[in-house]
DNA sequence: ACCTGAACACCGTTCAAGT
DNA sequence: ACCTGAACACCGTTCAAGT
């Protein structure tokens, strides 16, 4: 069997293959030989769809991306920036947490993945529309994607092994042994996500503030 | 020659040579047997001082986290929690800057590394001794490990392609060509971050002063 | 155009053997 | 204790050959 009349293989189906994969057993099990076992094909197969491997885990790190909710960014939604920006926050990291093991790949940037862009200008242009100026609405988009990338990524639920002895409180002795619990640090995370989620919103709603009051009750001198 | 009079090697030499080599070429020059070459002894050599390769990544890393300044939390340093907070933010992130490749290591949550787990500890110190309740001082220390490492693993600057034909504004119709410049890009970054840094802490004050005026004014009614 | 097996130049890690 | 070479079971990718 050479060239099947039917193709065996679609950019969809690899990625759809090597995202099941990524989830189940984690970035190091996706080799490409094992993947395209999984497609019941051969190894170099792979590369009449992909030019190489690292093709591949962006389009399943893209396809995470195209998940994320963008609805609340609309026109018609009415819903003020703020109440977008936190919804959109909340869903992207919903999205990150439901495939934890691709976060790493995603996190390095939005790069020439297409659904990483769009929902980089997806709240640049409503962050415009709701009257920040364009280079504030740049650097709320990747403020934001900062935050909710790091905290995927850094969760502390994932990060600290299951072993108290590697934890000496003579070494850390404000770290106490309660953030330890696997329970216990999941309640971290979200917390620190809700907490830190606030803090820039209501932080971010004084510079609107302060950008408004510049402009109306003391407005800027005009030059051109 | 099989063992030599005197070690060949130690940890420190391994984590020096492999730090250099992931500063100069990436995580993925480092192989055991490149890094071994390196040093000038054959592969297996670093198995009798580190169990695998990840550990000796992780070390890596956490030399890193070994150079975040933390003098900013001394008692006696007698700033406030914000201006520590920020100070250590920016220490923070120009480690993390001054070793990108290593960041995707880092990022994921301290785990069992040593330097990494004393950042948390200061961090946490300083902000119960500013007043704040443990829980929130928790968060603190984990959302701004978030905001932080994003910041450095996301950076616009590495993270876009330097090749205009990729980004078709009929695709993304509110990123300007303007934000496809590396000059542009590494300014976003730089405003993404201080934009970001300043709304958090912002807002932290806010959440700080509620809780002052719940415990003062409308004290919470003791129980046990 | 799309798949194959063979091949190249690598990997991480184990282990018996040497001193 | 600490290094070695040999070996095992893998890698990513290229390429000529097949239809």
């Amino acid at each position: 069997m050479a060239r099947p009349r039917k193709p065996l293989l679609s950019r969809d189906r690899i990625v759809e293959a090597a995202s099941a994969l990524v989830d189940a057993e984690g970035l190091d099990a996706v080799s490409t030989r094992r993947l395209a076992a999984e497609l019941g094909v051969s190894g170099p197969s792979l590369y009449n769809h992909f030019r190489n491997k690292d093709e591949i885990l962006d389009a399943v790190a893209d396809a995470v991306s195209a998940q994320v909710d963008l609805s609340m960014f609309d026109e018609s939604d009415g819903r003020d920036w703020q109440h977008a920006l936190h919804d959109w926050a909340v869903s992207y990291r919903a999205a990150l947490a439901e495939h934890p093991h691709i976060v790493p790949v995603l996190a390095q940037g939005p790069g020439r993945r297409p659904a990483g862009l769009r929902v980089a200008d997806a709240a640049f242009g409503a962050m415009v529309r709701a009257g920040w100026p364009p280079a504030q609405a740049t650097y709320i988009g990747a403020l934001m994607r900062y935050f909710i990338t790091g905290s995927a990524l850094g969760s502390f639920a994932r990060g600290f092994v299951d072993d108290e002895t590697a934890y000496d409180p003579a070494d850390y002795p404000h770290l106490g042994q309660a953030h330890l619990l696997a329970d216990r640090r999941q309640q971290v995370d979200e917390g620190a996500f809700e907490t830190g989620l606030r803090a820039l919103l209501d932080g971010l709603a004084l510079q609107y503030e302060q950008g408004r009051a510049a402009h109306t009750v003391r407005p800027a001198p005009k030059r051109s």
